[in-house]
DNA sequence: AAGTGGTCTAGACCACTAT
DNA sequence: TAGTGGTCTAGACCACTTA
């Protein structure tokens, strides 16, 4: 039987609400590895018993791990342990990349024709009502989903097909159709919390974390070429990117 | 008064939970600008009567809306919606840049000599004993606090003061104490959620969104210099990086 | 003093998974 | 069928802010 250090209840110090005590209580276990990658935890009721508090306490204190990806909860099964998350390089090289001795995989969801969404036609500086065409496709490692691509390209190219996007780096290949070599990168990352959607085409949870990494690709002539927007699963992944300095004289 | 898509309940489609549509019908009113930057929302028991739900189901929607950054609650006064992101210069030059017409600012909170933390260590490649001086600060943007900087240096330097550390960049400041060039930085971006202590430094709360920005500087050796890691507050920010492609034949 | 958001309880019903 | 997690309710008390 586990022994629960909040029954060592000082009572002195401050203020602490019941979920958050709880809450780092069971971090402290899987941080510890007590309760190692995998490890099923103490089902709600049994917390309720332990702690002492009402189900809606224990369910406060879990979403919290769960946000962080450090559980796994889904209904009719027990609550396990997640594992780690492997790092993911990003920038100069990007998506693909997904070689740490696993598995890359991607899945092509459409490529089509859309008119513009208004937050990316300035990124492009196209006019609003642009047709342009939307790649979107899934990555994943080791058959696990990691990331949704959507790449948004600004000059119109009607013969990428299915197998191109699933067999080549975007990078290499958007340039290649357009008769364009890149040149520069401005990419932006921002931390979110999975939509339903998103968490759906990456088999996990809506609420968990993310990061939005949003990148414009230029061309030599300093054009915008395309639009990469990338959601990358927080849990599994972390994004990683390289940088040289020049030498000032 | 307001009126509110939830009375057009089709209930033709599936179960959506009440609190995730209560949720997106209050995003959208925010993304639609129907509720600007400082407007008061309605009370909780205000919207409890409108969508004649119990109070918990208004707060649970509301709890993802003030993760994403979009609101700011606080005990005893009204909840309002929160200003837009401002967009933050990383890598190659970091920190400090925090100017696009912001008044910038630092606050320093230690400078002192600590034992390396076990995290820290392989990054530096140093012992597990080794003493290292840990410098710690708070920067800012037109006095609205957004990032937290913890920078540890491998080499021992006992001749850095406050007054350095707060109107210089630690990407001069540090090779300039440590006789070495920079030459390389590999940083590593997740998501995370905002501890307590984290939330109370950056005056936002617990649980909001942020990014873990942790950066290894190498000198041109390729031995490491320091470690930074900064806690970015993700309703106030994103992080912005850029590349350049080297030409290939 | 009245109103606000923060925490907590003790129930309830559901869909899902295992056996 | 029993147990799990997901949603929801209708109360309660608190600390805090504002008038």
């Amino acid at each position: 039987m586990r022994r629960f250090l909040m029954d060592v209840d000082d009572e002195t110090l401050q203020h602490i609400p019941k979920y958050l005590r709880i809450q780092q209580e069971l971090l402290h276990y899987i941080r510890s590895n007590e309760w190692g990658p995998g490890a099923k935890i103490p089902s709600e009721a049994e917390l309720c018993d332990q702690y002492q508090v009402s189900r809606g306490t224990i369910r406060r204190a879990l979403d919290e791990l769960e946000r962080q990806g450090l559980i796994n909860r889904s209904p009719g099964k027990p609550t396990v342990v997640n594992t780690p998350k492997i790092p993911l390089l990003s920038s100069g090289f990007r998506t693909d990349i997904a070689r740490k001795g696993m598995k890359p995989g991607t899945k092509v969801l459409r490529i089509h024709v859309v008119k513009v969404p208004p937050d990316i036609a300035p990124l492009l500086m196209v006019s609003e009502n642009t047709q342009l065409l939307l790649i979107e496709r899934v990555i994943s490692a080791d058959d696990i989903p990691i990331i949704i691509e959507s790449a948004h390209v600004a000059r119109l190219v009607d013969t990428i097909t299915a197998e191109e996007v699933e067999s080549t780096s975007l990078l290499e290949l958007i340039p290649a159709k357009c008769h364009v070599n890149l040149a520069r990168a401005v990419e932006s990352y921002e931390p979110i919390a999975l939509t339903k959607a998103q968490a759906q085409l990456l088999a996990c949870r809506a609420g968990n974390l993310g990061i939005k990494d949003q990148a414009v690709l230029y061309d030599g002539e300093n054009r915008p070429v395309y639009v990469s927007t990338a959601i990358v699963r927080g849990d599994k992944a972390r994004i990683v990117t390289e940088t040289s300095f020049h030498v000032h004289a």
